[in-house]
RNA sequence: GCACCCGUAGCUCAGCUGGAUAGAGCGUCGCCCUCCGGAGGCGAAGGUCACAGGUUCGACUCCUGUCGGGUGCGCCA
């Protein structure tokens, strides 16, 4: 069945060339590792103390640029005073180019000043490197990403928009560090709630004719049904008639649920592609695909004894749940009258990621109000040995979108906001700002900036958010040219490549050795080269937002450097100009990358 | 009743694996226009990190309790 497809399991990833970048925290550790050992065999430190060696920015340049807490966390077993050890350490530090001078401070912290023509390389290799100095990742995994998951006879509304759009950057994320990543958009397509969809439909297609069926308002086929149901006794039991047949398998309910199922993915297709989403019908796994594993996994849990039977019902007794009398909280698997519950589901959807995909990792979008149920079957799918401790299922969380009133997003008849309409508004708004601030772009032209600016703006402001709880939705925030948003990031971009334009200089293979002096040259430098760790730690967490603070800061960098150290101006040297060109075009470099990394388009000009 | 999530500036949010003086934007108040796109930059004011204990050389971060908010909890998904 189309809809069913599984995706492909892709080709083994091909063995990529390593970029061999020299991080400059993995070398700092390096270091440290051997000065370690060096204390250890000179009697100073326990040969059995082996810490994690942590080298972190430090916040205050009078603190250098990195620093360790090693010899703070060595003390105890070297029983020694915290900074004589500091010292010690710094004695056993094999020299290298790295590192200009160390610095013992505070309590016993170690600062390391970096060394300028080591970090001006960095960035020069940065200039050259297709990834931004971004290298694939070591172990390389297939990732399942859950994502998006709307309902069949529904369309897309404010509640989707968060997994899908985190969703997708963290799917982009991964497979730029080279993981096999399985989109898995988890659709509701199937319950009781389709025999009335069915019944709702055949009526309206004896109306107007099996081939003019128009489903433009899903919503409004939805509540009809239900409206119909509630208040038409014939019309209920028709439908109820049709739940059965459509769990037995009856081939003329499967084929009206296929319609509506197609009907879905055409709307909701449209919307992915309108958003920049790289979800596509392929990636479509919905509910009903586990359906087939159900009863065998019933059986497998009755056989396992981690389920029984209560009152005809198939129980799973937890002790890690409590229910309110205090007994260990019963999950029901299967209904007294043979029907499954989507816990089943989800236990049978986990066991298929990680058996039949093959899955080394999987994170679940979904929000926070689905958290308890998902950790109910996970512990099932633990204990009955489906998926093995060192597969991590994880849920990334989030909550309810509000208003700017605090109250949840609504329309003003209290409706639930159709992501069509809250697009439609973006682009309305985005084009207001654009037709007062970009006049001198050609009306054509400005379409279009209105167009990427309303799109990033909205997936922007989701993506900056890191909150498991709920979130302000607001307009007039996300489409502000200050702060952490869309059309800071984007204008800064913009400007970047109006200096090329001014210069008359093509981006492509210009190259200039990078001098750097001033202290916003260094900031900037050191802001480009820490992109590597921001994408890395985006795909470990799940957390895009790190992304989004890092694009801000580095476009911060870039606004100081560029105000302190003119460019074009009279007065600036050629190879100065040069070098300062040349950290624009990787400043710009990695914004762009950061935001497609993001799904977000970038504007030569606004 | 039980469970999960959360509580950081007036507002919206950061704060990475426990590190040094808790950071941005908005708003408020200043400064910088013979300016490379002012859709910008620089600065000031604004904090009992909900509260109370504990662990630690060191706690916004970890543990316990209290208060406040949100959400969920046997036959819907």
């Amino acid at each position: 069945m189309f809809y069913r497809s599984f995706a492909k399991i892709c080709d083994p990833v091909k063995k990529f060339e390593s970029l061999v970048f020299q991080r400059m925290k993995a070398q700092l550790q390096h270091l440290l590792e051997q000065s370690l050992s060096a204390l250890k065999q000179q009697g100073v430190l326990p040969e059995d103390f082996s810490p994690r060696i942590q080298v972190d920015r430090t916040k205050d340049i009078s603190h250098g640029d990195l620093a360790t807490n090693l010899a703070l966390m060595a003390a105890k077993p070297a029983k020694q005073n915290p900074r004589a050890l500091a010292q010690a350490l710094v004695d056993n530090l094999p020299s290298s180019a790295l590192v200009e001078k160390t610095e013992i401070a505070g309590p016993g912290f170690i600062n390391f000043y970096l060394n300028p023509n080591w970090l001006s390389e960095q960035v020069s290799q940065m200039a050259k490197s297709e990834r931004c100095n971004v290298a694939k990742a070591q172990q390389l995994q297939t990732v399942v990403v859950d994502y998006s998951a709307p309902n069949v006879a529904k369309e897309m509304h404010v509640g989707h928009i968060r997994s899908t759009i985190i969703g997708d950057a963290v799917v982009r994320t991964l497979e730029f560090l080279g993981h096999n990543v399985i989109r898995a958009n988890h659709i509701g397509d199937w319950g009781t709630q389709f025999g009335m969809l069915i019944a709702n439909l055949e009526d309206l297609e004896q109306g107007q004719g099996e081939d003019n069926i128009d489903l433009a308002d899903l919503e409004a086929f939805y509540r009809e049904a239900k409206q119909r149901y509630d208040s038409d006794e014939v019309f209920a039991e028709r439908a109820r008639n049709y739940v059965v047949k459509l769990q037995g398998g009856d081939e003329y309910c499967q084929k009206m649920w296929k319609k509506l199922i197609d009907i879905t993915l055409d709307h909701n297709q449209a919307v992915y592609d309108r958003m920049n989403v790289s979800l596509s019908k392929q990636n479509v796994m919905g509910e009903s695909q586990y359906n087939a594993m159900l009863p065998g996994i019933v059986e497998d849990l009755l056989a396992q004894k981690l389920a029984e039977e209560d009152q005809g019902a198939i129980v799973v007794r937890l002790d890690e749940y409590k229910n309110k009398d205090g007994d260990p909280m019963g999950v029901i698997i299967r209904k007294k009258d043979g029907g499954y519950l989507y816990t089943t589901t989800d236990i049978a959807c986990a066991k298929y990621r990680v058996q039949e995909l093959g899955a080394d990792r999987v994170m679940y979008f979904i929000d926070s109000r689905q958290h308890q149920h998902l950790m109910q079957a996970w512990t099932i799918v633990r204990k009955a040995g489906y998926v093995p401790e060192n597969v991590p299922l994880e849920h990334h969380a989030f909550g309810m979108m509000l208003g700017k009133d605090g109250r949840p997003f609504k329309t003003r008849s209290g409706g639930t906001v159709k992501l069509v309409d809250l697009l439609d508004e973006a682009q309305e708004r985005a084009s207001q700002i654009v037709e007062e601030k970009s006049q001198y772009l050609e009306p054509q032209e400005r379409q279009h900036v209105a167009s990427v600016l309303a799109q990033a703006s909205v997936k922007y402001a989701d993506l900056s958010k890191n909150r498991t709880t709920d979130y302000i939705f607001d307009w007039d925030n996300m489409l502000a040219f200050n702060g952490n948003t869309a059309p800071y990031l984007l204008y800064a971009y913009s400007r970047i490549q109006s200096i090329f334009r001014k210069a008359e200089i093509d981006q492509q293979g210009f190259s200039a050795p990078i001098i750097l002096e001033h202290d916003a040259e260094v900031a900037l430098a050191q802001k480009l080269l820490q992109f590597s760790d921001t994408v890395n730690a985006v795909a470990n967490k799940g957390m895009p937002h790190m992304m989004c603070n890092y694009l801000y800061e580095l476009a911060g960098s870039f606004m100081s450097f560029y105000e302190a150290c003119p460019i074009l101006k009279d007065g600036t040297s050629e190879a100065d100009k040069n070098s300062r060109l040349q950290l624009a075009t990787i400043t710009a470099k990695v914004i762009h990358q950061g935001l497609d990394l993001l799904g977000i388009e970038t504007l030569e000009r606004m």
